[in-house]
DNA sequence: TTGTACGCGTTATCAT
DNA sequence: ATGATAACGCGTACAA
């Protein structure tokens, strides 16, 4: 069981543990000649420094956390790999972590800002809805990512935010569906008690009717239930599925998410429906599956390289305090594709 | 900074260090009263144990690391969620951890272990052509799940494993395709250097053509190039459009990947042909995308979720003692869904 | 049942 | 440039 330690090379080398510290550190105070010595036989022996010892010892470890909301959140995929590069380019290391949509984040970013040593955290999707003192504690910068509401109660100042605005993006994708000639539009949405972006994508397809004085059916609002998995493919064909049975007479399909849209396709394919010619379908996030579908979807695409670009940027910002908090809403591109079409 | 540390709790409780780490920790030997009092002031206070301490003095930790192998590995998700519940279900802890295409699981796994007292390994997909020597260093128990070609090098008893056959599904999934009239079939595969389950997929796909008496055309032959993101939706619609501009016939093509299957489709009906009418299409992983695509994919079923069960089990009764080290070949599935069709 | 004291492996501080 | 030593925060053997 003889894990080695630093003192064992150490021993090995015949120098002191300090000078052996030095060597892995890169510390400047060390002759290169003993350096090379002891990291050649650190090599040979395969030694590796506990991490848990180092994490307590060290004042500042220079890792960033990035707290990923729903692990099969494929819409963040390509965020982490950008995150993953300017925090590196940085000289930071980022560690990553997936956090259920039942976990509670800040429970999570508490638990490692106290293991890791944390400079600052990423959250990344998911809602946020928490307390202000909750919040304080976390002594550590950060930075909320493509997250819906900002919690309204604790002050701006406390932290960084990235998002588009979903509000006004889900109008534009309403809005143009109607400018399209849809009048009866359903929409895929998320539980009525949400708070978050599935909320503001919903306000933004009713503010798009109610300025067009399309009058609000109850019976084309279909929104998940929380047993379903949460913006999932599953999710979006039940609910299409629920919403063809119950005979609902409508031109369009609205799902606030790609994968949803994708499982609501299947739902109308299924049925013997074709898309578009029955049914225009539209989605959200412009991810990289929509594109491949068939027909490819008509989606809202969000800016996802520049906006985890931004996200990394404001948060060495503040670390280096050449900045305080912002707050950077990006706009985001209505993309038109096949799965929508003009009618009447 | 004053971050809250157990010495902190034991003095504004007015009681031993030792004391409130029994109460944290769930020890026997504690005054009910006691344990509910300092429970109720680490509450308050909302302190949080330090993990790295933890982790250096305890002995044991009771936590069983996954490491994934590709980050956007759509296929593993639900695996992981079946892991979770049996490793959780047995009051252990479950460390998730992607490794990228290009990092070497065992050294994060050899960090890991140092870091976290790991009790067990569990590696899910990727390659596996390690040194003997490195995993030696592996002092705890590990099992290889869905990957392709173990180590032969290394002795099987020193770990379990758990797979498809997937020379052997490959071998049947090529074999129906020729049944029903394909003679011509390309293959997007891995790399030609490839030695896991893209050369095992591809060797089933060699070994039914000559059954057939099918004469192997290289042109038929893609492999991903290493620069493209392994096993993509990109990579599928890349390799896919170059086999069409270089005018290749064929009236099938095989993607060994569901993923690389779908940026296969794409491809085909972006150059203005029909599938299953001009081409056939077959993937492979059986993942929830394949069957929600249109046409919904025909592909090869892995049985992931008794996969990720055996996984555990397996792992689990090697800690125990129970049993020593298995391997075990799971049976996948064929399914014929809306992408090919029977030709002549 | 409870408290004291030591050590886990490392880094930081201070000598040398 | 290098080495000895004191923390870091916690679990646990042992004493009380």
């Amino acid at each position: 069981m003889g894990e080695m330690t630093i003192k064992d090379i150490a021993k090995m080398c015949g120098v002191g543990i300090s000078t052996v510290s030095r060597a892995i550190n890169n510390h400047p105070d060390i002759n290169p000649e003993t350096k090379a010595m002891i990291n050649a036989t650190i090599k040979e022996y395969g030694y590796i420094p506990n991490n848990s010892a180092r994490n307590l010892k060290r004042t500042e470890a220079k890792s960033i956390a990035v707290l990923v909301k729903g692990i099969s959140n494929i819409f963040f995929s390509s965020m982490i790999k950008v995150m993953e590069e300017e925090i590196k380019k940085r000289k930071y290391t980022m560690v990553l972590h997936h956090v259920e949509f039942n976990e509670d984040e800040v429970d999570v970013a508490l638990q490692l800002v106290k293991e890791k040593r944390l400079a600052g955290i990423i959250f990344l999707g998911g809602y946020f809805h928490h307390s202000e003192e909750k919040l304080k504690k976390l002594h550590v910068p950060f930075v909320l990512s493509t997250i819906g509401c900002p919690p309204e109660n604790f002050s701006k100042k406390g932290y960084s935010s990235i998002s588009v605005d979903d509000e006004l993006e889900s109008y534009h994708m309403v809005t143009w569906l109607i400018k399209n000639g849809h009048q009866r539009i359903a929409i895929l949405c998320a539980a009525l008690d949400d708070e978050s972006i599935g909320k503001l994508r919903l306000d933004g397809y009713l503010r798009a009717l109610k300025e067009n004085q399309i009058e609000i059916d109850q019976q084309l609002i279909r929104p998940m239930s929380k047993e379903m998995e949460q913006y999932s493919l599953q999710s979006g064909y039940t609910l299409t599925q629920q919403l063809l049975e119950d005979g609902i007479k409508c031109s369009a399909v609205y799902a606030i998410s790609d994968m949803m849209a994708i499982g609501a396709c299947k739902a109308i394919f299924d049925s013997g429906k074709q898309i578009p010619e029955d049914y225009s379908l539209a989605g959200f996030d412009g991810t990289e599956l929509g594109a491949f579908y068939h027909p490819a979807l008509t989606t809202v695409r969000q800016p996802v390289e520049e906006m985890a670009q931004a996200t990394a940027k404001l948060l060495f910002e503040v670390l280096s305090e050449k900045s305080i908090h912002k707050h950077r809403i990006f706009p985001a591109e209505l993309i038109i594709r096949e799965s929508t079409r003009k009618i009447k």
